[in-house]
DNA sequence: ATCCCGCTCCGCCGCACGGGGGAGGACCGC
DNA sequence: GCGGTCCTCCCCCGTGCGGCGGAGCGGGAT
């Protein structure tokens, strides 16, 4: 059961970082490196034109980022490589970022050859592995449950937002004055504007907004 | 290099998976299947009879399910077996039960026989392998995000849970009625049962709750 | 047959809330 | 200096809301 080879791109700016994992990979007979870049853009660009199988994809990269530069890649080709993002610290906010965009594995850099080489393997191979809608969907729940803020949030000055979050814990009125140290007539002018801005009409209208807003994120 | 086979532990409540399965991996030089068990209790303790390096765990067992079987070995043996649990539909809220739970892998029954063989080699032979800390953050993350639902919940009557719902969505007495087909003093009514139950003293109380508790999950 | 519970309504009352105004002071940028 | 924004606070008024008590009806349990 001899396979043609699985065809990499390799996308970081770090010269030396290309160099050596160019080097691991080309160790193995069933793995060939067939293309370099070192910018997100370029990145995208390569794999247009090398059409790999995979593509490891440095995360921080000058312009684009290995997030964006794979996004693009799912957005535009019609089979896109299997994407493995590659990055320094596992606790990153980009590993949510990088399973939301799409990224079919992820590895960190300190990462030993022989897992750098079984995970380039494994993604090329697998159709569907390990983790698969299972993954997705945490991921998917992850980009539910923090969507992109409207804009009205960032209309709030800082008193109304104070505001908000406070009628969003089910205080009233008076008690939030009594918690914010001004008189109960300047919190219903904040609340008011807080109505506005957000549309509402009630203020439990406004709670419901922060909450959906993902305004409540963290207590 | 040549390295000792490994050891696998089947459970799954039917005989003729088992018997499937053992079929599929014995056929292969490296693989060993040194147990089988019917149940989740059963699993536990042939797991820790064996000493295996993979157990296939199937979710839905009699007693205690892949799930329970799933914690109890991770948190018993000292050098507990790469677990992948098996089921049948990947939508399964069971995903994320196993995950949390610590599962390693996660398996469709409709797998192949070679994907299925992969991902047994794949999970006993990597000790941190693609999505390591971050599958791990998701779930975590999807754990604090579904906490267990307070004991109000449970309570709440039907009419009274489906108020709740509009009022979350910052309906106010008259449109609750309306949206409902009743009067407007039976919504009172029911408010007033949902804010005793919720110990609110608002709606918007009320409605903080039901975002709190996880209440309004799914719209 | 009885009781309990859920769903459906009614009236009355007090009040916090929200709308519509206005006003003064602090700070900042042009 | 002057306009703009933000924060602070005031009054009046209408009302949606929540508390209280009561009531009829249907179904399930005992």
């Amino acid at each position: 059961m001899t396979r043609p080879p699985i065809r990499i791109v390799l996308a970081d700016d770090e010269r030396m970082v290309r160099t050596a994992l160019r080097a691991i990979l080309s160790a193995e007979p069933d793995l060939e490196v067939v293309g370099e870049a070192a910018t997100g853009a370029e990145a995208v660009s390569v794999v247009r034109e090398a059409r790999p199988d995979v593509a490891l994809m440095d995360v921080r990269m000058p312009g684009t980022d290995g997030i964006r530069a794979t996004e693009q890649i799912l957005a535009v080709l019609p089979e896109p490589p299997r994407i493995v993002v590659v990055t320094t610290f596992e606790n990153d906010s980009y590993v949510y970022d990088a399973l939301r965009a799409g990224a079919a594995g992820f590895l960190l850099k300190r990462a030993d050859a022989d897992t750098l080489v079984r995970a380039v393997r494994l993604v090329a191979h697998s159709d569907t592995l390990l983790f698969p809608s299972a993954v997705r969907a945490l991921a998917a729940e992850h980009a539910r449950a923090n969507p992109a803020p409207p804009a009205w949030v960032a209309r709030l000055t800082g008193r109304e937002g104070e505001v908000l979050r406070l009628m969003a814990t089910g205080l009233t009125n008076a008690e939030i004055a009594r918690s914010m140290g001004v008189g109960p007539a300047t919190v219903k002018t904040h609340v008011a504007s807080v109505l506005a801005k957000t549309g509402s009409r009630d203020r439990t209208q406004a709670v419901v907004r922060a909450y959906e807003a993902g305004f409540m994120n963290g207590r």
